[in-house]
DNA sequence: CGTAAACTTTACGTATACGTCAACCAGGCC
DNA sequence: GGCCTGGTTGACGTATACGTAAAGTTTACG
């Protein structure tokens, strides 16, 4: 078995091609270098992103579909690399862990919410559309879905 | 059992009051006003809210917390409250919310995804809090949680 | 009647998250 | 050499979602 998907270090990306991959422009890929969500090498003045890099883009865009700004997204991300080593530095983490998650689990009831209530929309307007229409194809005794 | 719990219609808000139950301020029940998202009546120069606006602010706030901007929460609550009498309408009808219900069905991913860490994170870090201060009480034999 | 609380409009200011030029450099190909 | 592709640094512009200050109005209370 795997002993880790620790992506290979050799691996790296130019700026163009993490734009294509994740659908972003360079400008916005700068923009995140800015505010510290990704931290390019370079090779001469080319930025060159390692494998690190392209899963933190990633974390990033995801915190953004979860309506995180890039600031909290830094914060998190930042909280999950750094040391850890003594007793108070994990507890405050457990305490922000704890946060996070009572507005992830807020976030879940509202996604719930609103998921419920998109089904329901959508089962009754197709309810409309399959009774409503009076067949204007020769009067079909019933049942006659091709 | 109560028919239904179409609000009284004869209740109505205080722009102050709502400011207050939904933790706003008035200027932000006000923009949310220029764009459209609640239609208070007047009394004289006063915002009169009834029930229905604050089911619109409650969608709203609900809206945001998911990410969704104002101008999205606006389309889509105007969704909901178009007419959708004839098939054309209902028919886009249900391609928007096919289309909202897949950006929510990403967004659950996501989330789900997240929390999945956050507690592994946590359970981790709860791991190595009760592991590694080693006990400066009498050496408890084994068991001990009052 | 005075005044404090709550409301009003107007208008400029601010943070976030990029978009959009402009002007320049480096490498590859014909 | 000339040109194309892709990358670089500014620097200014823009949309969203309000904050904040100014100045006036309306209502309730004592």
């Amino acid at each position: 078995m795997p002993v880790n998907p620790e992506p290979n270090p050799a691996v790296t990306y130019a700026i163009g091609e993490l734009a294509r991959e994740f659908d972003l422009t360079t400008r916005a890929i700068r923009f995140y270098e800015d505010c510290g969500l990704v931290n390019p090498q370079r090779s001469g003045r080319k930025r060159v992103y390692t494998a690190r890099d392209r899963t933190r883009l990633k974390l990033t865009l995801r915190g953004k579909r979860l309506g995180l700004t890039l600031a909290e997204v830094k914060d998190l991300v930042g909280m999950y690399e750094s040391p850890r080593d003594t007793e108070a530095q994990l507890k405050k983490f457990i305490v922000v862990l704890a946060e996070h998650r009572a507005q992830l689990e807020q976030q879940m009831t509202d996604l719930n919410a609103t998921l419920g209530e998109v089904r329901a929309h959508e089962k009754e307007a197709r309810r409309l559309l399959a009774d409503s229409p009076p067949r204007r194809t020769r009067k079909a005794p019933h049942g006659d879905t091709p």
